[in-house]
DNA sequence: TAGTTTGATCGGGTCTACCTATTCAGCCAC
DNA sequence: GTGGCTGAATAGGTAGACCCGATCAAACTA
């Protein structure tokens, strides 16, 4: 057995195809399908069903997989591991960032960072707290900010700052005269929310089912939107309310004359944003510059931690 | 790089001497010291520091360990992966247990294993929680029976029984007259405990303590035994009293005129043991059989779980 | 200072991963 | 059913990596 191998594999069963999946590799086609042929005869299993032309992992080659991606990983962090030891910060940070996180809090952040990180540039992966989690465990990404508690003593976390959410609706809604916003005031069951997956979906569900009746969330399930932007757009429209983290608000501020902003009364409604990626990563010395460049970068309007 | 090559890194770092983790390699020294300066050149840093006769890492190369150990381990598992897609239950299970269990238990243990998993023949690691956990981690060993809360979610455990403690007291004490033991009733300054690291010192000090008046315990500082069996000795040769588990107590059926066993009231004086292995690991199917082995194999007096 | 230990270097042999060219096996259209 | 197409397996030849035994150089030991 070989890393290279095991990198064969890996791709193979990304792209489920040999033909490109050597061309990934730079090695031609007849090249990998051999060595995989004689890693399967070696271990005296079959990773690859190749029926027809679909090429589908077997259940073994399921863990083999996940072996691979482990023992690739590793490998990979000594090569991270040599060159830190020469520059901590030199060599590209792949960070993942929530969707209701990214388009609001990284233009603060990228600018700063090709000046405080130049050796490192910042390889930015949009997706779910859940679609970030694995990649992050297994080596794939390096880094991701998000909201909530990844729960798993696997990765390491800073705390970075804590942003408020705050009720968007529509100029005309009797609630816009208010300066602050009571919770319970809100109805749950005009409550506009993102689709499942979003952390940002489950934290406003949190506040309003602790606060209104329960049962009257059921409406709120009838909007299911991709993005902040539609969901805001929406509230516009007078589809509903919605909780807004604050730093997105500036992002509206060409719809003022159709939507109101309001905080929310009590110090609850916000979430705390970190910098997290696995604990024994060989770069934690470019994790905490990362992390300072994140808080020098912050706007005003929300508060920096740590 | 290549597995091979962290091979060699792993076997110098341990045995700390190139010619000798040739031989354990099965090649030869020029063989080894050309691919370990090879692989120190392709990553740019020195990762073991010749000086003299001494070999010793550097700080990167500690880091190129851990992740060597890692990429190898990983590795190992896809070979252990195949084997047990085969066979789940063949191939050596090797298996971490506390020194207060060890030779109590596994004589009930082996000869049952040894019918019920005839191709996993068990190979023993005797030592402390604390020196089974790491090894467990990075796959050194397989799995391990404790009596304690290894407190991450990188193991699974399987709940086995639980074992109670017994009071052991020279024939002559008073307490002896009981036949059950109030904890309160216990002077802790009496008490004799193990060597540090040892998981029923520390149960038998938070029994103890929770009763008796903290101060007090400060004399029972002084013994440190190492085994059990010295503390039993002990408290035979009237130096105290000690805490022994249920298991153990049979052992000394040959000093019953100078040494007794008495049972602790209530149901707090008490450890629970499980099997704990990597929960990422190939072989859950052994494991599973070989808790139903050592629950199969427990004499009545232990209180079986699962 | 001579002897011993131990890691690095050298020259030659073998093994193997690689390439190109080709063949073989499904799948689809006609 | 047949011909064309796609994609994986096979064949043969080559370059490079790994290995070994022998040797060298440095450092500790007596």
């Amino acid at each position: 057995m070989n890393l290279r191998d095991l990198r064969y594999v890996i791709s193979v069963a990304e792209l489920g195809h040999f033909g490109r999946a050597a061309m990934a590799c730079n090695v031609s086609q007849p090249t990998l399908s051999g060595q995989i042929l004689k890693l399967e005869e070696e271990l005296g299993v079959t990773i690859f069903e190749r029926v027809g032309k679909q090429v589908r992992l077997t259940p073994v080659g399921e863990q083999i997989l996940v072996n691979a991606r482990r023992s690739v990983a590793a490998a990979n962090d000594i090569v991270t591991a040599a060159r830190a030891s020469r520059d901590p910060l030199a060599g590209a940070i792949r960070l993942g960032v929530i969707p209701t996180l990214a388009p609001y809090l990284m233009p603060f952040v990228l600018p700063r960072a090709a000046v405080d990180l130049p050796n490192a540039p910042l390889m930015l992966v949009e997706d779910l707290t859940g679609n970030l989690l694995p990649p992050l465990a297994d080596g794939r990404i390096d880094a991701a900010l998000i909201a909530t508690d990844p729960g798993t003593d696997r990765l390491a976390e800073i705390d970075l700052f804590e942003e408020s959410f705050w009720l968007a609706m529509p100029v005309s809604d009797p609630l816009a005269k208010e300066a602050e916003i009571d919770l319970k005031t809100i109805d749950p069951g005009q409550l506009l929310l993102l689709t499942d997956g979003h952390c940002l979906r489950d934290q406003a569900l949190d506040l309003c089912a602790h606060q209104g009746s329960e049962s009257s969330l059921a409406g709120s399930a009838d909007v299911r939107a991709a993005s902040l932007e539609t969901l805001v757009h929406l509230a516009a429209a007078k589809y509903g309310l919605t909780l807004a983290p604050r730093l997105a608000i500036a992002n509206w501020a060409g719809l003022k004359d159709q939507i109101a902003f309001r905080p929310i009364k009590g110090d609850k409604a916000c979430r705390k944003v970190r910098l997290v990626f696995r604990r024994d990563m060989p770069r934690r010395k470019a994790m905490e510059t990362l992390a300072e460049v994140v808080r020098a970068s912050l706007p005003d309007c929300v508060r920096r931690l740590g």
